[in-house]
DNA sequence: ATGGTCGGTCTCCGA
C-alpha cells in the first residue's frame, strides 16, 4: 500500500495536480492539509471517476484537512477528542485540524495540520504545544490499547525536528518550528511509539518537504523538513521504501509544500 | 533586504 501526505495549500486550486500525482505514482492513500475549504465547495467529481473515496473536514477558508483512499475508506473521524479547539476565547475561529480513517486492511491514519505558531510571544505558540501534547496523549492512550495498532500519524507539523531540517539555523533564530519546546513535543508524539518513517531512508541536511513561496527559497533550495509520516511499531515494520517528490513543487501553480510518499507491506 | 509569493471570505490576513 502506497501512502502520502501533502499540504496542498487550497484542494480547488491544485485539484488537477492532485489527480495527476496520485495517478503519475499510483498512490492508494493521500492525506491532504490546508485544503481551505469547505467539503461542499468541493467538486470530486475527477476523483471518483479515477477511483477514489473522498473525506474531508473543512469548516472555513483556512486550514482543512482531507483523505483520499482507493482502498476503501471507514470509521472516519473528525478531530482528536482530546486536541484543543483554537481560541477557547473572542475571535470565533474554528478550526478544522484533524481527521482519520481506516484504510484497506486496518490501517488508521491521521491527517494533522499542526498550529503553525506564528509567534513565539504569541497566543497561538502556546495553542500549539498544546495541541502536540495532546496529539501525544491520544497517540499513546492508543498504542496502550492496542501495541500491534496500525497506525500512521502523518501531515504537516509546523516542527522542524533537528537543525539538518532547516537550511540554515541562524535564520530561525527567535522563529518558531526550531525552538527547543516545539523540538520537544514533537519528540514526545516519536517517544510515545510513532517513529519517523521516512528519515531513516533519507540522512543528512537538504532533505525538505516545503520551500516559502517568497524569497526564492525553492531555486536556492533554502527549504525545511516539517511534512511527516509517523508509524506506530507494526507501520514501522512495513516500510519498504519512501521518497519526497520534489518535483511537484516545480513549475506554475506549484504548492509551497512538496508531497512525501511511503510504501507499506503488511 | 535574509526581499522577492501565494490563496481566499481578497486592497487584508495567514502562511
Amino acid at each position: 500500500m502506497r501512502i502520502a501526505t501533502w499540504n496542498i495549500n487550497s484542494l480547488r486550486a491544485r485539484m488537477e495536480r492532485v489527480l495527476a500525482f496520485l495517478e503519475r505514482h499510483d498512490v492508494d492513500v493521500l492525506a491532504l492539509q490546508e485544503i481551505k475549504a469547505k467539503p461542499e465547495q468541493l467538486d470530486l467529481t475527477l476523483l471518483q471517476e479515477a477511483g477514489y473515496e473522498v473525506s474531508a473536514h473543512g469548516l472555513n477558508q483556512w486550514n482543512g484537512v482531507a483523505l483520499i483512499s482507493r482502498v476503501g475508506l471507514r470509521d472516519v473521524r473528525t478531530e482528536l477528542p482530546a486536541v484543543p479547539t483554537w481560541p477557547e476565547d473572542e475571535s470565533g475561529v474554528i478550526e478544522a485540524r484533524a481527521l482519520s480513517g481506516v484504510v484497506g486492511d486496518g490501517l488508521r491514519i491521521w491527517s494533522l495540520y499542526v498550529p503553525n505558531g506564528r509567534e513565539l510571544d504569541h497566543p497561538h505558540y502556546a495553542y500549539k504545544l498544546r495541541w502536540l501534547e495532546a496529539l501525544r496523549a491520544e497517540g499513546q492512550r492508543d498504542l496502550a490499547a492496542d501495541p500491534q495498532a496500525r497506525t500512521v500519524l502523518v501531515g504537516d507539523f509546523n516542527v522542524a525536528p533537528e537543525d539538518d531540517d532547516v537550511w540554515d539555523m541562524a535564520f530561525f533564530d527567535g522563529k518558531t518550528h526550531v525552538t527547543e519546546p516545539e523540538r520537544a513535543a514533537f519528540q514526545a508524539v516519536v517517544g510515545a511509539g510513532y517513529a519517523d518513517l521516512v528519515r531513516p531512508d533519507h540522512p543528512g541536511p537538504g532533505i525538505y518537504t516545503y520551500w516559502d513561496y517568497q524569497a526564492l527559497r525553492f531555486p536556492k533550495k533554502e527549504g525545511m523538513r516539517i511534512d511527516f509520516l509517523l508509524g506506530s511499531p507494526a507501520v514501522q515494520a512495513a516500510v519498504r521504501e519512501s521518497f519526497i517528490d520534489r518535483e511537484e513543487r516545480k513549475g506554475k501553480g506549484a504548492s509551497d509544500h512538496a508531497p512525501v510518499v511511503v510504501d507499506l507491506e503488511f
